[in-house]
Parts: C-alpha cells; sequence; structure tokens
DNA sequence: GTAAAATTAGACACTATTGTCTAAAACGTC
DNA sequence: GACGTTTTAGACAATAGTGTCTAATTTTAC
C-alpha cells in the first residue's frame, strides 16, 4: 500500500535539477524563450512547442506562468553559481609564470560565465524583471556577483603575498580585474553575440598584463614579469 | 489658399525633437514605459495614460506600435550621442594635475551616458530588441559606442606624448579606461539603480588611478605624479 | 468669429494569451 | 494484461491588447 514512486523523480530539493526528462525540457525551452522574448512576450504555447511539450503540462507542472518563470531563474541561477565556483577554485596559486596562468584563469571565468547561455540570461532577466521580483534576484546578486568579489579578492589577497604585488585594497582589484576582463567583450556581448575563443583569449591576456602593470610592486617595474610579452600580444 | 502650417511644427530633419509639446510628451512616456515593460510588455493604452494624451492621437502621429518604437529609440539615441560627444569635448589637453583632470572627466562621462535615463534605455532595448531591429541599433554601434573607442583613443594618444605614457595600443587604452571607470558601478546599474555622486567619484577616481599606473612610463613610477594620492582615496 | 486642424472619448472587430476542463491516449509497474 | 499515473489534444471562457472608425470637442491661425 505504499505509494508507489513512479521513477526516480523527485530526487530530492526543489530546485535541484534532477528531476524528470519533461521538467528539464520544459526549463531549458523556458529559458530560452524567456531570454529572447522577455516575460510578458514569452507564450505558454511557445514553450510547448519548444519544449516538445503539451501546454497542459507545463501547466501540470507549475501552476502558472509566473511559478514556471521563477523556477527558471532559480534553476539558472543554481547552475550559473556552481559554474562560477568552480572556475574560482582553478585561481592559480603559485607564482610561476603568473601572466600566463592568470589569464588562463581569466578566459575561463569569462567563457564559463559571461559568456555563455547562463549569463546572458541572467543579465537580461536581471534588467527586465528585477525591479519585478526583488527578492528574486536580490538573492542571486548575494550569493553570486556578490561573492565573486569577496572570493577573488581574497584569493588576490594570496596571491599578493607570494608574487610581488602591491595592493591596497583587494576588493577595488577584484572589481577592476573583472572589468579589465570583460573591456573587450562587453560591447559584443551586449549585442547578444558570442565572442570567439580567438577575441576572448586576446581579451583576457591584454587585460590581465594591464592589470599587471597596474599592480606589480615599483621595484618589479623594470623586471622581467611583464615586460616581455608587453608588446608579444 | 497656401496650406497653412498649423504651428513651429515641423521643425526640419525627420528625428528632430523640436516638434510639437504633444509629440515629446509621447517620446518622454512611450521611452518609459517601453524601458519598463520591453516592447510587447508595454500597451499603448499605457503609454497614452503617462503622455496624457489620447489613445487616438498616438495613432495619429505613429501609424502603429512598431513605428511608435522606432521613433523613440532614434530620438534617446540621437540625444545619447550628443551627450556623449559633448562629454568627450571636456577631456583634458593639458597634462597638469592630470589625475585629478582625468578623474573628472571620467566623472561626467559616466554620469552622462551609462548612469542617465537615456543610457539604461539604450542599454536595455539594445539588449532585448537588438536582434528583432538589427539594422537600427547597428546604426547607434557604429555611431556611439563604435565611435567612442576611437575618439577616447585618439585623446588618449594626443595625451600620451604630453603626459608621459607608454601605450602601444590606444584603442585598447580607451576599451580599458572605460571598463575601469564603470567597474564599480556596473553591478549597482545592472540592477536598476542610480549610483550616489559619492560613489561615482570614488569609482571614477580609483580607476583613474590604477589606469595611471599601468600606463605611466615606467622611469615615471617612482615620480610624484600618482604615488602621493595612491592611498588618497 | 470662423474655419481648418488637432485632439478626444468611446465603441468596435479582431487577435492573442492565460488558465481551466474533459476525455482519450500513452506509459510504467506489477 | 490490468492499474494508476502522466501526458495529450482540443474546446472553452475570460481577459487584454491592437488598430480602426466616428462624431464631438478643443485648439490654433487668421
Amino acid at each position: 500500500m505504499k505509494k508507489r514512486i513512479p521513477s526516480a523523480r523527485k530526487a530530492s530539493g526543489h530546485t535541484q535539477r534532477g528531476q524528470c526528462a519533461k521538467r528539464i525540457s520544459i526549463l531549458d525551452a523556458a529559458a530560452e524563450v524567456f531570454c529572447r522574448e522577455g516575460f510578458s512576450g514569452a507564450s505558454i504555447d511557445e514553450i510547448a512547442m519548444e519544449a516538445c511539450v503539451s501546454r497542459q503540462t507545463i501547466y501540470n507542472h507549475y501552476r502558472e506562468k509566473e511559478t514556471l518563470f521563477m523556477a527558471v531563474v532559480q534553476d539558472v541561477m543554481d547552475r550559473a553559481n556552481a559554474a562560477l565556483f568552480s572556475v574560482l577554485a582553478t585561481f592559480p596559486n603559485n607564482a610561476d609564470d603568473l601572466e600566463n596562468e592568470l589569464a588562463a584563469f581569466a578566459a575561463a571565468l569569462v567563457r564559463n560565465c559571461s559568456c555563455n547561455h547562463d549569463g546572458k540570461f541572467l543579465r537580461r532577466m536581471v534588467q527586465t524583471e528585477g525591479e519585478r521580483y526583488p527578492h528574486l534576484f536580490e538573492a542571486w546578486r548575494k550569493q553570486g556577483p556578490g561573492r565573486v568579489d569577496a572570493a577573488l579578492a581574497a584569493l588576490l589577497a594570496r596571491l599578493s603575498s607570494q608574487a610581488n604585488l602591491a595592493m591596497d585594497d583587494f576588493d577595488l582589484a577584484a572589481r577592476q580585474f573583472l572589468a579589465l576582463i570583460n573591456a573587450d567583450l562587453q560591447m559584443i556581448v551586449l549585442f547578444g553575440e558570442t565572442p570567439t575563443d580567438e577575441q576572448l583569449q586576446i581579451a583576457t591576456c591584454k587585460a590581465v598584463q594591464t592589470f599587471l602593470r597596474a599592480y606589480v610592486k615599483p621595484s618589479e617595474k623594470t623586471g622581467a614579469t611583464s615586460e616581455k610579452r608587453l608588446r608579444a600580444g
């Protein structure tokens, strides 16, 4: 008499992605359509079509459009945060070949957080629906971008003592690092395009060079660290 | 018998703003509502209400919703470009007190181009409707942001010879300058808020310090240029 | 004051969308 | 194969928005 659990359904937590195939395909399709059309422009029928699912199935899983929207946002946010911190874990921890290692880290960060579907979705939704769902995105702000600064600042602090870097304010340095590695790409991304891998390599490499030039200790400035590569790229 | 021209109507060019009061109030209200609700979420009735104008008047001036939208975008683009280049004209042309002058310039740039209504509108519309009206925004991209890099690069080149700056690539330096002065503000702006003047001052000041540290000639690094202020902010 | 033009409110047809309901079909488990 | 669950297609009412039309009203120029 125990209630039969149909399949591997309901893996655990409410926002977990390990749900049935239909749910996943609905979430993915909805993310796509919401991103393209905005909340009010997205129609349930369109989402159903794109998910290869009947409209009624969507209403079965998510009571109404708004419920679906919030579930999609939550889903993307979780994934984006996971990606973010998994990249942060690759921050270089020794100062050998600092420039190249930092550049590789920067490229991974940009590629996996700013330039992918989830990044695009979040940027758009925060901007267009942020004021309508303050609590929803505020949570992301604190857990995502809000923590990146702090985390990256800590990593820079560690690096700063190993390499010969002169930093007053690690949080500021972190924000400037992020800004620099996005400098060449933000216009591309703003227009909905995806930069090529080459663009990405060059952009992050140049950004790291500038960042290091601004933060190496004066004594090191004439050293070999970044002088040679300065005109290489 | 000559056709009577009702008033100062039809000042000249098609996108000129010098039209009757109704037109202006429609354009302003529409910009507001389109920005808040997106194209498909904005209703003509809402715009009419906000403009204190009847719906029919809107249809008289702009045949349909799409026509109105394009007129609004064009109007904002024109204004934004004008503001942009008027700020560019204030770029410091002597190297005395470079840091402060650059910071003031940066603050004006951010305040008048990124942090105002028009900037917010354009960012949102490019992002959400850019793919639907490629030609429309592509024009802005070329005339606005596209030219800023070039113009700013030229200004930096001039400055570079006067002050003691080491720049290989002026375009790159221009993009990095813009990225740095927005570093601390972009998260605030992304969430639809307007930074306070104090936030703005601090952000641009720090950005300029970092920018100069990255670009002063090595020989100057131990000089007096930016060393003193480095820990002032 | 008069006449042309602009503006208004309201009704209207038309379309699109949301969310509900129903009965049939497909699916998975025993 | 039988049973419970999920999914499906389609009809449906309710709502909201677009764009048109008309007739009344206001504004403006002279």
